[in-house]
RNA sequence: GCCGGAAUAGCUCAGCUGGUAGAGCAACGCAUUCGUAAUGCGUAGGUCGUCAGUUCGAAUCUGACUUCCGGCACCA
């Protein structure tokens, strides 16, 4: 007499085991339509499942998460079957659920088309309308292991080979066709809806490139039509933020086929930024008492063996240019050259810590095939630093690092974060206690900061522990920019010392740390978080003022000309066009605030003000524009509200300074 | 680096099975002088990614290379 307790808590009573459907019918047809599978105190099971004794049960269906996987997983199936069938010889290898969608990899003698694609998705629309019933059986392993290399999939075969002996084989298969599985799955392909084969890829057998390279297929699948037309909506709308997309429209930056692949070509617009970003960077580490550094590009090799380099990070590294019978080894890190600059002299504890910072750029070899617009290349600006301390100064230090960096991030609109704390790995440099003291000082930084953060046990460097940071952007995507790592080794390899107080020589600790990563692949970020439209003090143009005939061109310069002197950047636009052709140009070019100038206007000294977010906001005078945009935060004017950091520090109102030092 | 795909004007793309290039936008010129997301007309712009090959003839077929795209692996 199972008596099953459902979510609500209401209580079914039966005179002999339901199976989980024949409970979800009772409940109502609607429910029996949608269950997927059931939860039967807490574990997941197909809806055949029969219930023998008191439980609790959830019936699953599309709309909870497991659900969704449970089908994903179940079309990966369908996608195989369809593949088996159109492809003879295709061998099944694995077929996980992953986010949005699944994959499924074969083995197989050529990699599939996208032709191949249409003929395998018809296929599987015909099996899902045929409404399979999905049957399941289970098999001792040997047996399995037998039945798969018999019918010829020794992917298969060696897969369950590597289960534990004591564990169930499991094969779920529909008309005819099966697979090892340990489900569960949903009862009939009918239930399946929504899908779509989105992709192809090579992929290597067991995930190392030195294995055979199997064909993968992707797909994404789900509950209803509508999901999928709102997810493929949200590829488009994530496409359509695609910095190389915008920073080809807004000529922001390029790479140039004859230069070679991973170099980047700044333009003026991409440079302005650029500019605005290292300021602000510039002005926010010296207030956070970092020295900066200029160091060279290229050194001799010596320098790269002696920081170890040479040996470890070779593949990486270009190779050396001989001069006169040496070799010049161009820079991968910035590292070995504060360093150098440390050791130039004997330190003494009283000036501990020196933090050493450097827009230092770097070269390094990357594969041709990971090369990604702004996000990956072989050239970029790592916004560096390192910290000299000692080792009771390292908790100090990180929580500072901390610190600026949430400031930083802050400042370019990112306040979400991720943060993993990387301990000792097997093989490590330094002694396991001031490792365990280190890890511990980062520890308890982030616990101050109240950061929250997960461990990765063993994921540090084998110099040192570290801190990873994460941000997350306008449309929730996660992206590594900042790395905080402890560094036991190099020092030893350089034999640093200060003088201690007690007169004895002692070692200091090393951080590395970069808080933006680098300049290249944040100006991507940054260019997808705000899809290129960027808040006024990054604006490369902040104000356009557009003459609406050319009877106003005089009094158009005047103000574009007023405006430049106090230090904005403008772009004054005289063309023999519409009024309407000047606002559309400047709005596609994401110009925050556009400034229209007719007769009234010229009349009245005044400008018509449109903002790029909240559109025609009225005429004001010259004057009353000018305050609003610069004194208190051009948050004054309706629509224009990102041009303050956060700090109550006006950045752009620095910027006008210096740029009139220039002039 | 590996698998698959792509490369035609600055951009987006057309060009059927081989007969030596075309549109829209952008640019430039002229006209227009206009009030909040596209005024009209005209001009110019291409060794069809590069190099070989097949062919009487190649943007089109073949091969190699380069670059890019989607992934894998790498990176962090």
């Amino acid at each position: 007499m199972p008596r099953i307790t459902l979510p609500d808590g209401s209580l079914r009573r039966y005179d002999q085991a339901p199976s989980v459907a024949e409970v979800a019918a009772d409940i109502g047809p609607g429910l029996a339509r949608a269950a997927l599978a059931g939860r039967v105190d807490g574990r997941l099971v197909d809806t055949d499942f029969r219930i023998s004794g008191d439980a609790e049960l959830a019936i699953v269906t599309a709309r909870d998460a497991e659900g969704l996987e449970i089908l994903r997983h179940s079309t990966a199936h369908l996608l195989a079957q369809a593949v088996q069938e159109l492809f003879p010889g295709a061998q099944v290898v694995i077929g996980p659920v992953i986010e949005d969608g699944f994959y499924y990899d074969f083995a197989y003698e050529r990699g599939f088309t996208p032709q191949d694609l249409k003929r395998i998705e018809a296929r599987m629309k015909e099996l899902a309308r045929a409404d399979l019933p999905l049957s399941h059986e289970t098999m001792a392993r040997d047996d399995a292991v037998e039945h798969f290399r018999s019918i010829g999939e020794r992917y298969k075969a060696e897969i369950i080979a590597g289960i534990p002996k004591d564990e169930p084989i499991t094969l779920y298969g529909q008309g005819g066709w099966k697979d090892l599985c340990r489900g569960p799955h949903v009862p009939s392909t009918g239930r399946l809806k929504a899908f779509k084969l989105t992709g192809t890829s090579g992929a290597f057998w067991r995930g190392d490139s030195s294995n055979e390279q199997l064909r993968r297929i992707y797909g994404t699948a789900w509950a209803d039509s509508k999901s999928l037309k709102s997810y493929l909506k949200r590829l488009e709308e994530a496409a359509k933020r695609d910095h190389r997309r915008i920073g080809a429209d807004l000529d922001l930056f390029s790479i140039q086929e004859e230069a070679g692949g991973g170099l980047v070509f700044w333009h003026p617009k991409g440079a302005r930024i650029r500019r605005v970003i290292e300021d602000f960077w510039r002005d926010r580490h010296q207030r956070a008492g970092y020295e900066l550094l200029f160091t060279p590009h290229i050194a001799l090799e010596g320098l790269w063996q002696r920081s170890g380099h040479a040996g470890f990070y070779r593949e990486s590294m270009y190779s050396p240019v001989e001069d006169e019978g040496r070799g010049y080894q161009l820079r991968p890190m910035n590292c070995p050259f504060h360093i150098l600059i440390y050791r130039d002299r004997l330190r003494s504890h009283r000036e501990l810590p020196m933090r050493w910072a450097e827009l230092g750029t770097v070269y390094r070899r990357e594969m041709s095939g990971a090369l990604h617009g702004l996000m990956r290349v072989r050239g970029f600006t790592q916004d560096d630093a390192h910290v000299f301390c000692a080792e009771e100064q390292i908790e100090d230090e990180i929580l500072r690092i901390l610190d600026l960096a949430l400031e930083v991030f802050g400042a370019f609109g990112f306040e979400e974060f991720s943060t993993v704390l990387a301990t000792r790995p097997e093989k490590a440099a330094g002694a396991e206690a001031i490792w365990e003291r280190a890890t511990r000082a980062l520890e308890s930084a982030l616990k101050r900061k109240e950061m929250k953060f997960a461990l990765d046990p063993g994921g540090g460097a084998f110099y040192g522990p570290k801190i990873d940071i994460k941000i997350r952007d306008a449309i929730g995507r996660q992206w590594q920019c900042s790395t905080v790592q402890l560094d036991f080794n190099l020092p030893e390899r350089f034999g640093l010392e200060y003088v201690a107080a007690d007169g004895s020589r002692r070692r200091p600790i090393m951080i590395h740390r970069a808080l933006l990563g680098s300049l290249e692949r944040f100006f991507g970020i940054l260019i997808e978080h705000y899809a290129g439209r960027f808040p006024f003090w990054l604006a490369p143009v902040q104000i356009a003022a557009l003459a609406i005939t050319e009877r106003q061109e005089a009094y158009a310069r005047r103000v574009s000309g007023t405006l430049k002197k106090a230090g904005f950047r403008v772009e004054c636009d005289l063309r023999s066009e519409t009024i309407g052709y000047k606002i559309r140009h400047h709005t596609l070019q994401r110009v925050p605030c556009l400034l229209v100038l007719g007769d009234r206007e010229e009349r009245e000294g005044a400008v018509a003000v449109r903002s790029l977010e909240a559109g025609d906001l009225g005429s004001m005078p010259l004057d009353d524009f000018m305050a609003r945009v610069t004194a208190e935060g051009l948050g004054s004017l309706q629509g224009i509200s990102e041009n303050q950091l956060p700090g109550g520090h006006q950045y752009r109102s620095k910027e006008a300074d210096s740029s009139q030092r220039r002039n």
